[in-house]
DNA sequence: CAGTGGTCTAGACCACGAT
DNA sequence: TCGTGGTCTAGACCACTGA
């Protein structure tokens, strides 16, 4: 017989999540080691490991040093989502964007603000509200500090021909962030500018973004009632 | 003078992190191509190919072949959601777990279930309801369709030792799956299983899950009011 | 058509960590 | 201790796609 080539590292992949799926390697098991595999596969001991190194970042494989590389019983699904400018999403839906500045004010935070940005409580922000609208209905409502310490031309700025979501990615460089999802009922005001119900189920992305040590601004994004954010495992 | 030597894919991924974050490098700017990174950087041109894709993976740069790599001008921020077994969340926040199967039944679906899962609207499926714990408290409250004739060992299992969430992680293979976020007012219903007023915000998954071109399960996980699903970018 | 990224190979050395 | 995955190298060929 002749043994199978797989010479891709897609069809290595392909062929490792088949035997998973088909329970040839249940959950839980230790699966042959690279060298052995890339010799049954017919292929360089690298092919393998770039199949399996990619099926280990999507929590489908758990490998060890020495240990080996086993099926993961629980695999811990990664979904990955794209966080994009508004202006995209609304965009992408085929819906014609807008937005439109509320407020913009120089300001002392509120304490919570302060501390979460590890800033002095005597500090004055940058403060910015704006409603995003797809199709002129009510899409997101931003709520935004920005440190004008750490971004001292955001001062300049008037933020009504861009949103404050675009010129601080092209003018604030940020290294990483924290994010979180969760649901609120609106407030009078937050229902006023929705165009909703007091009350309604609101999802909110609250986002802290840092540069190096420094925290740059913090937003918190309230959408419309309905809004729902997908992706695939 | 001696050139820097940057030997490994990470030192080299952090350089060029540093040029983009320092503008040396700013942002729609077409960077050199890989070999004379490379030479540049002392190193082979898989390393400075390994670092440059991991960047390309998370939205950072835009690479396409013959028009060479260019930093994003607008990056699209890739945050990766770990959705794991809810048992796990509630250990790994230090609190002790526990479920409580509500309902378990084989009964027609409605028909945007049957419809969602494509399948035909007069076949039963089992249904379960559970209500999740932590320390005694309701965590979060699981509604959950699954086809008996994809998983039909699942019509023998009672589903009150283990939940169905892990139970079918480990029989039931899929190959993936839709998921979405987003936020609804509690029903009555709600409210009394999870220890709320009506009408509270809570945050919801919804999930669809497949094997091939089979739907196997659909569930709706619907979180007491306050929770927080948070990553990083 | 030609430049760029995408990938494969064979071999090598190394870091980690289970035993 | 020593097996396993993690990585680097030098070279090669290929696929895609912009000019």
């Amino acid at each position: 017989m002749t043994k199978p080539q797989f010479r891709s590292w897609q069809s290595v992949q392909e062929e490792v999540l088949r035997r998973i799926h088909a329970r040839e390697w249940p959950p839980g098991d230790l699966i042959p080691n690279e060298a052995d595999l890339a010799e049954e596969f017919g292929c360089s001991r690298a092919t393998v490991n770039r199949a399996l190194r990619t099926l280990a970042e999507t929590g489908l494989l758990d490998r060890r040093r020495k240990a080996g590389t086993r099926v993961a019983a629980q695999p811990v699904a990664k979904a990955t989502l794209d966080i994009s400018v508004i202006r995209m999403d609304v965009e992408a839906r085929g819906q014609r964007y807008d937005h439109r500045l509320i407020a913009r004010k120089t300001t002392i935070p509120p304490t919570a603000v302060s501390a979460a940005m590890q800033s002095s409580p005597e500090t004055a922000m940058l403060y910015l509200k704006a409603l995003h609208l797809a199709d002129g209905q009510p899409y997101a409502l931003e709520d935004r500090w920005i440190r004008l310490d750490v971004v001292p031309e955001a001062a300049e700025e008037r933020f009504d021909e861009i949103s404050s979501n675009e010129w601080l990615l092209r003018h604030a460089p940020y290294t990483h962030g924290d994010i979180a999802f969760s649901a609120v009922n609106a407030t009078d005001v937050e229902a006023q500018a929705l165009g909703c119900a007091a009350g309604a189920a609101l999802f909110i992305i609250d986002r802290l973004t840092w540069n190096r040590s420094d925290a740059v601004t913090k937003v918190r994004i309230v959408f419309a009632p309905g809004h729902q954010m997908r992706t695939v495992l």
